[in-house]
DNA sequence: CCTTTTTGTATCGCGTGCGATATAATCGTA
DNA sequence: TACGATTATATCGCACGCGATACAAAAAGG
């Protein structure tokens, strides 16, 4: 007797798929008064750990290639929150610099991620377990890929 | 003294985030010779558990309201994988059925699946222990909201 | 029986993720 | 020194996820 076909229900990828939307539903409304969208909320996160980088650099940080990252960058930069410059030593290079506006946003943003981890409901020991073992399993895709 | 502002690595939201790009990556190359992106595949997924149900059943399964869904089905059916139709008791309600097209993509469905399992590199049991988390995550956030 | 409320789906506009491709700059090699 | 290969970013077109809103149909209430 084989077995019968998973459903949704079954499928991690459709875990990691709804949970995900599921939590920037659970931003978005947290990070409108900041004038973020949840892609820009995660590059500046990136930004206030190693600013003044490039987008390559700040791309494999954030898992992003530079087709969507560019033009997303470019929103920011008009949105005033980073500039972005051509490199004189290596004029392929760009690097993203975050502006004061950009900056000032890294303590309201504090209190977005502590609104956020009360609504997972989770001790900070099971978020630090199911975050490490999600990320593990996406080092093990790239690596398949 | 103060904890570290937290970087990407240490969100549980960036690593669902980029875990599940990754594995729409996985899938893509898999799906595009059956003429399926991933949201298609996922909305079939539920179909080919139950067939003939409402836009706003399907949509409580893949966690997609109708703003999204609609315009995914109208593109299934215009692939001929599904078809709609508006209910003659009920004229707000709109059932989506399997065509023979989309129905016959089930067995070739399963051995994406098989794929996409190998390469997540875990055990039968991991999955479903990262699954079954990563769902009540999802749960929790939705009660939140 | 009529009006209001509720429900189900659809549309609009925008942000964004990605395959494919283009452009320009740098590097490596003969 | 010149040319081909490689690298870094950018653009294009499309799919899709969602807030906001619209429309039509059914249900509820007076």
């Amino acid at each position: 007797m084989t077995k019968p076909m998973p459903t949704t229900d079954d499928l991690l990828c459709f875990a990691l798929y709804s949970t995900s939307h599921a939590m920037m539903r659970l931003y978005r409304p947290l990070l409108a008064p900041l004038g973020l969208t949840y892609p820009q909320y995660l590059v500046l996160v990136a930004l206030w750990d190693r600013d003044g980088r490039s987008v390559g650099d700040l791309g494999e940080q954030v898992a992003l290639e530079s087709n969507t990252l560019t033009p997303l960058l470019k929103r920011m930069e008009t949105a005033g929150l980073i500039n972005r410059r051509r490199g004189a030593q290596d004029e392929r290079v760009v690097t993203v610099h975050l502006t004061d506006a950009g900056s000032a946003l890294k303590d309201k943003a504090a209190e977005v991620t502590a609104c956020v981890f009360q609504a997972t409901g989770l001790s900070l020991e099971e978020v630090a377990d199911l975050r490490a073992r999600v990320e593990a399993l996406r080092h093990k895709i790239e690596a398949a890929g």
